[in-house]
DNA sequence: CTACAACTTTGAGTACACTCTAAGTCAAGG
DNA sequence: CCTTGACTTAGAGTGTACTCAAAGTTGTAG
């Protein structure tokens, strides 16, 4: 017997870390493709649509907008003839990303030198403030 | 003879990537202190407030909040007293964004499988389209 | 003298990504 | 039957960080 898992829109929120509210949104604006719904009208999302979000959420997090990811979506909808457009995308995205991950490596060492900095000029205040002449 | 080099809003715009509109935000909300003026009023800004500005660049770029940054030029502007608070200040943030760069190359490998996982889903494609049973 | 460009100010407007509200439906428990 | 709570919709509201607009001033070039 075959029985598929589902989720509720509660579930889901607690399992991937958005909202409820993001979730309507994310269907409603075409970011996710086609959420079953219960006979009540409830949405019921299976393990596939779960690893959707995490991918999408994954998407977010390394800073592409929403626009690019309703494109990215509105291609997986076309199916298998856009695959090789949306791997141009990822390739993009990627190049993106790792620029910016060089960027933030190069930040962080600035403020690493600065904390020092801080800490050297607090080392010399304490001198400072032993009597002069002492 | 000594002589400060100054620059106009458009010349410390250019150098520092920010808008001359940003700038004037920037002062306005008490993130730049002391930006002194020329006889006419306009801004005339100093090598100090430059770098100032580019430091401030690299806060922003690693993701800190403008709320922060404004309580960080806040206890700047209070003087040596606050160089504890402020080390301390920096050290939150840098930990901060360790931790966002670990998961920013966590998610890029999850991308680059991606990236791999649409290879082999495009070589299959073509094997595919080879007539069965040629 | 006049035009023009570059600045000034305060306050309004925009873009993005949610986040919430209002009004309504539905199923289960008391 | 009634309440409760979780859901539904469409649309309005929010927070963050700018970004722009309008109205006015100033300095220089023709």
């Amino acid at each position: 017997m075959v029985t598929k898992t589902e989720y509720t829109i509660q579930q889901v929120a607690e399992i991937t870390g958005l909202s409820g509210h993001t979730l309507r949104y994310y269907e409603r604006i075409g970011l996710l493709s086609s959420v079953d719904r219960a006979a009540n009208g409830h949405r019921r999302y299976t393990d596939d649509t779960i690893r959707e979000i995490e991918f999408l959420n994954k998407l977010r997090a390394t800073g592409m907008p929403i626009r690019e990811m309703q494109h990215y979506a509105e291609l997986r909808r076309q199916g298998q003839s856009t695959l090789a457009e949306r791997q141009a995308m990822l390739k993009s995205h990627h190049a993106v990303v790792t620029e910016q991950l060089r960027l933030l490596q190069e930040y962080l060492k600035v403020i690493e030198y600065k904390i020092t900095l801080y800490q050297q000029l607090q080392e010399e205040q304490q001198h400072e403030s032993t009597p002069v002449g002492s």
